[in-house]
Parts: C-alpha cells; sequence; structure tokens
DNA sequence: CCGGTTTAGAAAACCGGTTTAGCCGCACAG
DNA sequence: CTGTGCGGCTAAACCGGTTTTCTAAACCGG
C-alpha cells in the first residue's frame, strides 16, 4: 500500500492517461468537448488515482470559493455558547445549504478581526452586532464582497435586515404598565468590554449592541408616555447579557433599595436571571415579581413558570440575511434589499397583576 | 469615490511603487531582505491603494489554509441546534483560536458529504460521529488530511478522542438498582434516518452513533449482572435523541403495558421528553417515577426537578480534539494519538427510591 | 481533388500570489 | 588590479488548476 503519497496532481493523471492536462480538466468540467471514449479513460484514470481536483487551486481560476462568512465581533466560543447565536447560526445554515454553500464563521483572531477577514475565503459577506462605524465593514466592502447587515441599517447602501425592536419593546412594557405595574425595574444590555483585552486594532462591538438596547429603550419609553408615565433613568441598570448577569443586575437594584413589582429586561437569560435573583430573595413569580424577557430563546418556554416575553424570529433572520446576500453573490447588478422584521409578545405565566391583585394565572403553559 | 474598483493586485502595488512583485512579497513576508527604505515606501503605496494579499493565492502557494474542519454527518443547522453540539462546538472553538485558526464546517452539501470535503480547504479535520465504515475517512485520508476521530477509536491509525461511555452508563445503572429500581426502562438512541433522503453517496452517521448507543447499553447491562439482575431486552426503546423522541419512546412503552419505577435514558433530551410524558400520565418525577440521563447539558442542571445524569466533558472533548489535530498539522511527523476522557455520575433531583419508599430528596439543586 | 467547416485535443496564458536562482554594483581583501 | 562576498533587488519558476487560443485530422459538398 502506498504510504505518504502526496496527493494526485491534475498532470499525473494526464501522464497516466496519456493526454493534456486540458483534458483532464474537460473530462471533469465540459465532457461534451471531449470523445465519450476519450473521457472516460481520463475519469477511470482519475479515479484510479484517487484525483480529486485541489479546492483551492480550483477556487483561484473560477474566482468563487461556494462559502459564505458569518461576521461577528465576538469570539467564536461565545458564538456557539449563546442561545441567540444557536438560533441565528440555524437560520444561516438552513439558507446557505439550501443553495449548495459552506459556512466559513468569521471572528476575531487572536483578537484581531482585521485578520480574520483578511484571511477570510467567501464569495460573501452576513455580519451580526456590526455597524457603519466599524472599520471592518470599510474592509470587506474594499474586497469586493457583497455584505448584509443584521440589526444595524447604518451605512444604508448595504443591504440590511432587522427586526422591530422598538415595537416589541413598547409592547412589553405596555403589557406590564396595563397589568396596574408602576414600579417597573428595566435591565439594560451593557457594552460587552470587547474581546478580552482591548487589542490595537477595534473598538468592536459595543456601539453596534448599543444600538439595539437604545431602540428597547425607547419602545420602553414610548410605552410609558403613551400611559402618561415617565420612565425614571435611576430605574435603568446595566448588566451582562447572560443569567449571571442578569442576576447581578437584578442584586444590584434591589440593594440600591429599588423595590420593584415587575422587571424589564432586554434578553430572556437576563430575565431567567433576574427570576432566579428574586427567588433567592424570596420573592415569588410572578406573585410578587412580574418578569418579561425578550428574544424568546428556546429555553424561555421550558422553564418555569414560562417565560413571557417579546419572541423575535431569530431563525428567519439568519435565514433572510443570507437570501438577501445570496442574491447579490450571485446577481451582482441586483440592487441591495432591507428587510424588516415583526417582532411580538407572548404572554406566558411569568407576568401577573402587582401583589396578588386580580387572579393569579399560575403555570400556564 | 471609486466605484466597484477591483481590488488592487501584488502587480498593481509593484508597478506603482516602481518595484518587482517580488518586492512587494517581501515588504510583507520578509522585510529583512529589503531596505528599511523601499519595504517602507511599498508598505505605504500598498496601504494607499487598499492592497490586501488574495488569501486563496496565498493558500495555493504556502499550502496551508490556517484553517480546520470540524467534519459531521448531519445538515449544518442540525449541527447549531442540538446543545451537544453547542457544547462541542465551545470546545473545538477555544482551542483553534488560540491558535490562530479558523473553523470551517463540513456537512452534507446538497445531501453529499463527499462533495462537501471536496470543497473543504482546511490544514486538518476532526470528525464526530464517524469511523473506519465511512468513506469519508478514505477520502479525507486521501486527501492527505491529518484526522482526528471523536467518540470512535476504529481505524486505530487515526488519533482519536472517546469517553467513558460504559462507566458512566454501569453507573446510572448502579444508581438506579442501589436505590431499590428494579423495573427500568432504557431509553436507547435510534439511528437517525440520514440526512433527509437515502441519497446515492453515504450511508452516513448511523453506524458510528450505534457504536457509542451499543457503549451505553453494555454499561447498563454490566451494572445489572453485578447486581445479579438481567436486562430484558423487551425493556430497551429506541427513540429519536430529542425531547419529543424521548416523550414519545416513554409512551410507546406505556402503551406496550409496561410500568417502570425508573428510566435509563441515554441522552438528556430524551430524559426530559421521558419526564415530560410521565408528568402527562400523571406521574410525579422522583417520587413515582426516577429519571437519570446522559451526557449533562445545560439545560440539565437548570429544570425543576434538576436532572441526574451521566456527565461527559463534552466542551474538553472537542478541545482536546483540537489539540490532537494540531499536533499533527504542526508536525507532521509526530505520532497519532488517543485520549480517553472520564464520564461521572451527577446525583441531582430526579432520582429516588421508588414508590416513595425511603425519603424523598425533593429539588435539591 | 479542393477549399471550408467540424471535431478532438494540445499548447499556452492565466488566476494572484511566493520562492528560488541569479544579476548587478560596491566594498574590501589579497 | 582582480577576485570575493554581500546587500538589494529582479526575472522566472512554481502552486494546481481553468480557459482561451490554436492546430491537425476528419468530414463534406461540389
Amino acid at each position: 500500500m502506498e504510504r505518504r503519497a502526496s496527493r494526485p496532481r491534475i498532470a499525473d493523471v494526464a501522464r497516466v492517461a496519456g493526454v493534456s492536462k486540458t483534458a483532464v480538466s474537460f473530462a471533469f468540467n465540459s465532457p461534451e468537448r471531449l470523445s465519450l471514449e476519450t473521457a472516460d479513460r481520463i475519469r477511470e484514470v482519475a479515479e484510479s488515482l484517487g484525483y480529486r481536483p485541489h479546492p483551492v487551486a480550483r477556487m483561484l481560476t473560477q474566482r468563487r470559493t461556494m462559502a459564505l462568512g458569518v461576521l461577528t465581533p465576538q469570539a467564536l466560543s461565545v458564538i456557539f455558547s449563546n442561545p441567540f447565536f444557536a438560533l441565528f447560526n440555524e437560520g444561516i445554515a438552513r439558507a446557505a445549504e439550501e443553495h449548495g454553500y459552506e459556512l466559513h464563521f468569521i471572528s476575531p483572531i487572536h483578537g484581531s478581526l482585521v485578520t480574520a477577514i483578511g484571511r477570510a475565503t467567501v464569495d460573501g459577506v452576513v455580519a451580526i452586532g456590526v455597524s457603519a462605524e466599524h472599520p471592518e465593514v470599510g474592509q470587506v466592502r474594499g474586497a469586493g464582497l457583497p455584505l448584509v447587515l443584521v440589526d444595524s441599517e447604518d451605512p444604508p447602501e448595504l443591504g440590511s435586515v432587522v427586526v422591530d425592536d422598538e415595537g416589541g419593546a413598547r409592547a412589553a412594557a405596555a403589557h406590564l404598565i396595563e397589568l396596574g405595574h408602576r414600579d417597573i425595574l428595566v435591565l439594560a444590555v451593557e457594552a460587552p468590554q470587547a474581546v478580552g483585552d482591548a487589542s490595537a486594532d477595534a473598538p468592536l462591538g459595543p456601539r453596534a449592541e448599543a444600538a439595539v438596547t437604545v431602540r428597547r429603550l425607547r419602545g420602553y419609553e414610548q410605552a410609558f408616555e403613551s400611559a402618561g408615565l415617565a420612565l425614571d433613568p435611576a430605574w435603568v441598570v446595566a448588566g451582562r447579557a447572560s443569567i449571571d448577569g442578569g442576576a447581578a443586575a437584578f442584586q444590584r437594584a434591589w440593594a440600591m433599595d429599588l423595590r420593584p413589582t415587575a422587571v424589564l429586561a432586554m434578553g430572556d437569560a437576563m430575565a431567567l436571571g433576574a427570576i432566579r435573583a428574586a427567588r433567592d430573595l424570596g420573592l415569588r413569580v410572578p406573585n410578587d415579581l412580574s418578569v418579561v424577557g425578550f428574544d424568546d430563546i428556546d429555553l424561555a418556554s421550558h422553564v418555569d413558570p414560562a417565560l413571557t416575553t417579546v419572541h423575535q424570529p431569530i431563525r428567519q433572520k439568519g435565514f433572510e440575511a443570507v437570501r438577501l446576500l445570496l442574491a447579490e453573490v450571485e446577481q451582482p447588478a441586483s440592487p441591495v434589499q432591507h428587510l424588516r422584521l415583526e417582532t411580538r409578545l407572548i404572554v406566558r405565566g411569568s407576568t401577573a397583576p402587582p401583589h396578588g391583585r386580580g387572579e393569579v394565572p399560575g403555570t400556564q403553559q
């Protein structure tokens, strides 16, 4: 058995078959330009040698990679441990495989997104958590790659997919107000401290994520105003967008002597954290404290009580982003498209009137 | 503003700077071979033109891609929605980014893993759910790529990372037996029906997953035998490895008039499904039914009651697989390595003595 | 039997870089 | 004054394919 036999090249096949490289290439790519007999013989030889065209060489000549990039300022390991991305990636993946494209994740390498982009061999990029002010956007466009933004519409000449964060937030706040709550704590997402260290090349995600935070906050405010109330900035506490972050933020608020009857969390993970912290303080949810999340991750419907939250179509967001991107990739002349998807409030078991006033829904699945 | 200006090539930089392509290349890769002055001037010109070496061309000459492949027989969208893979990918990602490698997911394209592998531009591959009998293994090796197997040791000449499935299963069964259970239902993972259709090129995952199933089943059996009992094949029911699959399997067993006091599920999702189904039948967990899972996914400790399960270090499995792979990639001479990681039983709230006999642990977090 | 069109395949250019071999001019040793 | 070594850079080969251009033989009608 042949050991360490380095991969056969097209020239090897040509030599063994007694033809030119051209003929071998034709045998695979345009067999009609060869006699049936020759084409068959070449393919047979190729098979026996275990020949496969080298994918990199192929990309170089064809100027396509048949791969799409998913650009995120977060580290890869974060992407995969985050339930939001799990859904988003699922949508992205479904669209990509439907069209026969592979997926490459473009995330900081040794802390640098710039080098990661420089290495990416893709035909187009979907970027999430990134907008105009990021130098990365310019770099991708400089490379001549189509780019579709998710959760940002900022450079308006780029394709984009966003959701109605404002409307969703408005509905969430209105729901609590309608139930009779007045002392409402808002848990905002704080900008994560970049990726590990403040590396030389990038003030990363913060601002783009901030945009989402701002939109949701605006939605909350609108609901307050519509009800003739005002959102006291002292009742807005920021924390990391995780279970622990939510718990910590709630505890901090409690320590500041805030005694809310309800919580508006900007993410389900934070909401779950708030519930945990509240329970540790002896509060019952929803009897003593109502909690509304945001995003509607899978877990939200599986906890007890099931979480009232604002649903946003995360899978679909990924799916559509790839769809728009592929339109640009496959017909470069086509106009960029903008898409805005709806959000909607899903009332489950974690909200009720304050202080046990009125009926208590309990666990209504 | 320059429109559609196609990406500058190295020749453009050379022309503008009045030097050869070689000099430009040196300016970036071996500046010491140029006078400081020339190197600076070239870099300046390159910068002003927005030049970036074309990554594909670079890969071709350097014969490295600085990317690793994650090979799975499952569709990409499955990978991202599965909590097991979420943890596995997290480990993989952490190791890859630590070493400055990108990650490419190699999953069936239009149902064919073979074409996906043919397109993959990577320096090495980690394969999960795949073993000797799969033609894909041969293809990867034929391409001259280092390959590390996860959850299989079958072609022994390949690097591998496995966990002690047998020992974990033994501990799980022993735990139930010790609590006094005798009527124990086993929920096995059934082979998923390939990817969509029975496409021409691949009898995919089934057999490799079956190997894990077999190992766990053997572990259960061993515990039974050690206690002088026997595992009745009629009490082994197969189902899909999901919450719904677990629920369905439990219901099927119930319909067959099996009345277990405990369940050994080969995955946490199945265990959760069994719990749901049992509750729907009016059973209380753990009072009327004890349930033990396998894997210890994140969710396991967050449900109520928290799930007693066999912990396997999934993140670590991914991390170590990449570590072994990189050793082969970076020093091709190095010997392949085999790693076996431990599993351990984690007793939480979903198990108790049968029929409320003895004390009831309740929710002990 | 001849000029023109097909057909089958080869030669060469190309994709966009890196790398090897080598050239040129200058300083320095003999 | 000549040979040698070296710094600084270039020409050309190369990576492994695809694609364009070109050629020789077969075919074809008149």
